[in-house]
DNA sequence: GCAATGACTGGTA
DNA sequence: TTACCAGCCATTG
C-alpha cells in the first residue's frame, strides 16, 4: 500500500476522482477546484499518488498530456471520449474541459 | 529543519 | 508553433 497521503493530496485525489467520464481538468484547475495549493502541488501529489486516482483526466492548461505519460494518458482520454484535436496529441480543453467546480464561461 | 526534486504556468524570443 | 526563463508549491531525503 502506498504511504498515507496528506490532507491535501487526499483533497486532490478526491478532485480527480470527481471529474466525469469524456472531461478533463487541468492541475492548476484541479488546485482552483480545491481552493488550495497550485499547479505545482497537484502535480507533486499525482506523481506519488496519482496511481489512486483517474490520473489521466488531470492534463496541462495547453490541453497536453504530462510527460513520460503521454500515449498512456492519450490512449486513456480517447477511450473515454474526450474531444481531441490532431491525430491524437492533444486535448481540445475548451470543449474537454469540465465545468463542475468553475463554472467556466460558456461562450455559446 | 534545510535542500533538492518535479506529472506546472505564463510570459517572452 | 516551439523553446527558454523565472516563479510557485507540495513531497521526499
Amino acid at each position: 500500500m502506498a504511504a498515507t497521503p496528506s490532507p491535501f493530496a487526499r483533497r486532490v485525489l478526491d478532485a480527480v476522482d470527481a471529474i466525469p467520464s469524456g472531461h478533463v481538468l487541468s492541475y492548476g484547475d484541479v488546485a482552483e477546484y480545491i481552493g488550495a495549493g497550485s499547479a505545482r502541488g497537484v502535480g507533486a501529489v499525482m506523481a506519488r499518488f496519482g496511481a489512486e486516482v483517474p490520473w489521466h483526466r488531470v492534463v496541462m492548461t495547453d490541453g497536453r498530456p504530462a510527460p513520460g505519460h503521454e500515449l498512456r494518458q492519450l490512449a486513456l482520454l480517447r477511450a473515454e471520449g474526450v474531444p481531441l484535436r490532431a491525430p491524437g496529441d492533444r486535448v481540445q480543453m475548451a470543449r474537454a474541459r469540465w465545468d463542475g467546480g468553475v463554472v467556466a464561461l460558456r461562450s455559446s
